[in-house]
DNA sequence: TAGTGGTCTAGACCACCAA
DNA sequence: TGGTGGTCTAGACCACTAC
């Protein structure tokens, strides 16, 4: 389905205000939401946008592009423009501690793993401060792809200590069902959460627009002992996940107890 | 100061591979990272760049693009492109639920609120059912850009049902001291967390670049009655904030205590 | 007033995809 | 092979800032 008529009063002399770039964004915008374009449906070819609103290509590449930025567009090269299917948003409790394959086998996804590093290598000084090790210590480096039902959601970087985990091969789907089985699953985790634009590489990664917001994760969980078991740097995608928290007063200060 | 040859290799023929203004923009960040470019220091014209480098101008725009979008550039018109300050991420607690306000007090932060609307209204199917209303009912919205020690740092649009805040205007700095002054302050909060682009105008409010990434928050807000007092839409800088929560390992199944 | 970033154009070539 | 998006250019005018 190709609309026509969306692209009414967008030319230089026409109604609204504003860069034309901005006007014509905002065309696209009101035509997605009021449902003349639906998921999936296609746009028609730059070429065309430009020579029907008067606009040139690059002005009209610049309007899609910040549509593509915020997840409402998908571009394919050589084959055209999309509006991007609904995505359906997974959320995630964030006081529990658990692992992704089991959160979304509890979802009935089909999960998956692409293993971008799994290797044995010394510790950056960031990585010695989190795990607290030394310089001549060694960690396992495991990095991989989360994907659920075939859709890239995550990357996670995982650094442990050689003495949690020596052979991170040993990994298969689940890091915490390997450190489970070594008697060694955490049970307390610290995290923090920070949103970012997705670098480039990150974001071809998740299969999203460069520059597209995502959610940066560092975590570092602990034993009951209080030994540091993992220190876990992710990036989800920002356009498929929802994370879940509950608050509750506490009127006694701030400290450790 | 105006670092030269920062700008070599970035020519057609240069070495590096990819596209151009990928190629200056990882130049520009490697001279950055490298402190050879400073926070403050301004980077050459844009037209100067370009005769250095051989580039036109529209590819040095969308190198410098990039960088602004991640936040480690700034550009002022009429002025010129900058090394964005070092900017200091607050982090706060997901578990204690606590007042912007309050929050930046403790901080030793000169807090601010600029008004964006505060008016009685109906509410929308939404809000209707975030605070279990009806379609008569009205609620109080209350909307605005909070900083601290001069920085935009957050968005915050509530609403709450007018049996709660019968008059918006009644709130000065603080919207849980003026709800506790009637009784009604609450004890306990739901959030949900997500990573998004800042839309242009959002992205003014917050004076970030459009695109840039942005924390969303949605929370509700109830008193011990179980009541539900507020329904908060926030949006916070993802360069300026860091979100840290504690997570422990339930093998409780999920639901209510 | 001079210089900066912000917008816009017309046209070109390339890389990729589908028929 | 034809059409799509991806990159790039040279040049123009505007809006704003600093002086």
């Amino acid at each position: 389905m190709t609309a026509t008529g969306i692209f009414d009063g967008i030319a230089p002399a026409g109604p609204g205000s504003g860069p034309l770039y901005l006007r014509l964004g905002r065309a696209i915008e009101a035509a997605i939401d009021s449902g003349r374009l639906g998921p999936g449906d296609s746009l028609p070819p730059e070429r065309e946008i430009a020579g029907r609103t008067g606009l040139s290509r690059v002005t009209v590449r610049k309007a899609v592009q910040s549509l593509v930025l915020s997840g409402r567009l998908v571009q394919r090269r050589g084959s055209g423009t999309f509006v991007a299917p609904r995505m359906e948003r997974l959320e995630q409790a964030l006081s529990r501690l658990t692992s992704f394959s089991e959160d979304m086998a509890r979802r009935g996804k089909a999960v998956r793993s692409v293993w971008i590093s799994r290797q044995i290598r010394l510790a950056t000084p960031e990585e010695m401060m989190a795990l607290g090790l030394t310089a001549e210590d060694r960690v396992a480096n495991i990095e991989r792809v989360r994907h659920a039902d075939g859709v890239p959601l995550a990357i996670e970087r995982a650094v442990l200590p050689t003495a949690i985990l020596p052979d991170p091969a040993a990994v298969d789907a689940s890091l915490y069902a390997a450190l489970a089985a070594r008697g060694l699953r955490p049970c307390r985790a610290v995290q923090r959460l920070s949103a970012t634009n997705l670098a480039a590489a990150d974001a071809a990664l998740l299969a999203v627009a460069p520059g597209a917001a995502g959610l940066r994760i560092e975590r570092i969980s602990y034993l009951a002992s209080g030994r540091v078991v993992e220190f876990t740097r992710s990036l989800y995608r920002g356009d498929a996940y929802d994370f879940a928290a509950e608050l509750r007063l506490s009127d006694e200060p701030e400290g450790e107890p």
